[in-house]
Parts: structure tokens; sequence; C-alpha cells
DNA sequence: GTCTATGTTTGCGG
DNA sequence: TCCGCAAACATAGA
């Protein structure tokens, strides 16, 4: 379930799998709501003949540009998966779209819970507009970040969940960043203090950078896990400090970690780092 | 059967 | 206007 660094994974892996090129030969759309704004028959006709001319990130999307002036925004939201397969290969029942290209392989969409979405547009930018700053990008400055911060009077954590505040943050996280910055994620945004806000700011930008080169986060074992687009595991499992490490020792003072709910999303913390 | 799940949107009420 | 909360989307796994 994909948040920033997966995307971003997900991203490089097609890049190196030579997807950049390819001209689409064929297109199926096997659960049409996959496809948003336009009817599939439409998608379909729009999509046949182009050639992928780049992939790149933007927030949680893959943006992926294609002759004629068109853009493919794809959002994986909880299972969305990416696979290249030989022509005609065996695939499973969750494989809602399946690009073929002019060369032969085909490149499949799988996601279980059919929450991802397609969205094929002349403007890009009018859906993405919306969007906070991006992250890594040089526009994310802890000045204006702590400034921001502080102009909100929210919960810390439903505040970096907020896509339209910055861009690229979930679940999982947001809970290590804000371990990381050592911030109860219940403090108020508004009673930070400026050296308070320029640990968060910080600590985004460390653990987003290190997931990344870690390839993201695959959980569990199962096939709704997170994979890149070559099918590997990510390997930042194995330094989270505290997302779903309930019970373990905080790396930092060795108080076992706990679980709370905010803002209807499983939370954890560490109580003795993590003063409310 | 019950509960949980890494995302996002929408509508309601304070 | 701002904010928190619940529900909706749909399915699998523990």
């Amino acid at each position: 379930m994909p948040e920033l660094p997966e995307v971003e994974t997900v991203v490089r892996d097609l890049r190196a799998l030579k997807v950049v090129g390819q001209t689409i030969r064929r297109v199926e759309v096997r659960w049409e709501r996959t496809v948003a704004g336009m009817r599939p028959e439409a998608f379909i006709k729009r999509l046949h003949g182009r050639r992928i001319t780049g992939i790149a990130r933007r927030a949680k999307y893959i943006v992926v540009s294609l002759s004629g002036g068109w853009t493919l925004l794809i959002h994986l939201r909880m299972t969305g998966q990416f696979e290249l397969t030989a022509p005609g290969a065996q695939g499973d029942k969750h494989e809602h779209v399946v690009l073929r290209f002019a060369e032969g392989r085909e490149l499949r969409f799988r996601d279980t819970r059919k929450f991802g979405r397609w969205i094929l547009t002349r403007n890009p930018d009018a859906h993405l507009a919306r969007l906070g700053p991006e992250p890594l990008g040089s526009e994310f400055r802890a000045a204006e970040f702590a400034a921001a911060v502080r102009k909100h009077r929210r919960q810390l954590k439903p505040l970096l969940l907020d896509q339209t505040f910055v861009a690229g943050l979930g679940n999982i996280y947001a809970d290590e960043v804000l371990w990381k910055a050592r911030l109860h994620p219940r403090r108020r945004s508004d009673r930070l203090t400026l050296p308070e806000a320029g640990a968060l700011h910080r600590a985004i930008r460390d653990v987003l950078r290190r997931a990344i080169r870690n390839r993201g986060t695959s959980l569990g074992m199962t096939r709704t896990n997170f994979r890149g687009a070559d099918g590997r595991r990510g390997r930042h499992q194995l330094r989270l400090n505290v997302f779903q490490r309930t019970g373990a020792p905080c790396a930092r003072c060795g108080s076992p970690i706990r679980r709370l709910l905010v803002a209807q999303r499983s939370t954890h913390i560490c109580p003795q780092c993590q003063r409310p």
C-alpha cells in the first residue's frame, strides 16, 4: 500500500524496465471503475497507438507522458501493483488494466481492492493542483513549512496525512517521521515551537529519502503487500522504528512502543520520547 | 463471524 | 471557515 517511497520505487523500476519508448498496441480494461473521468471505450481509443515518452512521480501519482499531448495519471491507492509479462501470460483475477506494447511485452495493473485509479487527461496540472509541496523537492523549505504548520490548528498526524498540506506521506511514514522528530501525533500544530517544526521538516525528508534507498516498505508476505514493478519486495520494513512494532523496545530509550488510534488511523509511538 | 488494513473523498455537525 | 469524525469504495488475511 504505497506511499511516496513505494511510488518512487515503482517509477524507477518502470524506467529500468524500458517502459519509456514503448508504443501501446492494445488496451484491455477489465474493471471499468479503475478508469476515472471517461468511458473505458474512449480511454482505450485514445490510448491506442500512443508512445510512452516519459514516466515521473508527483506525490503518490505516477505520471506517464504520452505522445500527442496526453498524460496518464495513475494512483495505486491501497493495493495497486505493476507487472511486466510475456504476451498472453497467465494472469490472475485482480488484473484490471493490461497494456500490450508493440514490442510484445504486457504491462499489467493488478489491484486487489480496486481502489486504484487511471486518469487519462490533456491537463494533468488540473488534477495535481491541490497537492501540497513535494517533500523532497527544493520548494519544500523549513521556514515556509514551519509557518504553514503553525498557521493550522490541527493534530500533527492528520496534518501530515493531508496531501494538500504536504504530498506523499501515508500512515507508515507519518508515524516514523513523528517518532524521529520526537513529537506526539496528537500535538496541535499551532503549538509547535520553531525548533520543533524544523525537526519535523528534517524528519520528513530524512525518513522518505532513507525509505527510497531501501526500495520502500513491504510489511507482510501476502500478495497485496508492496512489490516493485520488477516484483521485488522492499526492505525498509527492517528499518521501521515504530510502525507495527507495538511492544518492541524503542531504538532510542528502550520503552515499549505503544499503539493508539489517531484520526481513525492506527498510530504507533514511543510514550517516553513522544510526550503529548 | 470479527477485526484490521500502507489511501482518498464526501458529507455532517460542532 | 476550520476542523474532526464517520462512512464509502472492495477484498483479503489473521
